[in-house]
DNA sequence: AAAATACTTAAGTTTTTACTTGACAAATAA
DNA sequence: TTATTTGTCAAGTAAAAACTTAAGTATTTT
């Protein structure tokens, strides 16, 4: 029951509604971090903060050029994510396979 | 900007660390609350709190048999975190044909 | 040079979340 | 019947997360 670091700071950031919007929002193309803070109704900071951790998950790339900060998607952030669930999908559905819904509580229950 | 309450519900109760694990467990079969609190260093109703989360989001159904209350995996559950990660990649996917990444970035941001 | 823009940083406040404790209820076992 | 198992509930605590405020920096614009 081990887990990579990364998996975790990707679920927990996308946990927030908040910067679930923002990934939304982001889906649009790159913006800077004012435009991104636009439709939010909290602080420029607020918004910065969340940047952050959307970052440090790998969801979100940034770029510094002059006084403007440019966001945009990273792609293959969303990879591990989907991966996880792929992963559960599979094992229930090998487990379904194997043997009948009831039959499996059964045996297994005990 | 509208969103679905039970997409939320989805995202957070995935975005803890135990909640994940617990569906990890109960990848191997449906079983009973104590038997999932087994591996956790916490106490049982710790773990039923955690329950909830998860079967209030959809995730996991539950049934009570005489004392015992078994959980299983709802296998559909997971479908529109899934359709969500789609979406997003879609976008962006739809975006980054239609235009070259740095040619749609000079367009749009200024 | 002065003012405005676009953030950045640190610190503090508020809210939410995770977790514990302890008392209780129902079902099963001894 | 008594004891044990299995879970439930309510209340409280503690830690983490979200958000604000305020002061500061670097870059443009005027």
């Amino acid at each position: 029951m081990k887990k990579k670091p990364n998996i975790d700071r990707i679920f927990r950031a996308l946990g927030d509604p908040t910067r679930r919007a923002m990934m939304e929002k982001l889906s649009q193309g790159p913006m800077s971090v004012s435009r991104m803070a636009e439709p939010f109704d909290m602080t420029l900071a607020a918004v910065v903060q969340h940047l952050q951790v959307l970052e440090e998950s790998g969801l979100v790339q940034t770029e510094k050029v002059g006084r403007v900060r440019t966001c945009r998607i990273e792609p293959s952030g969303l990879d591990a994510m989907e991966q996880w669930i792929r992963d559960r999908r599979s094992i229930w559905e090998r487990r379904l396979d194997r043997l009948g819904d009831l039959l499996a509580e059964q045996d297994e229950n005990r």
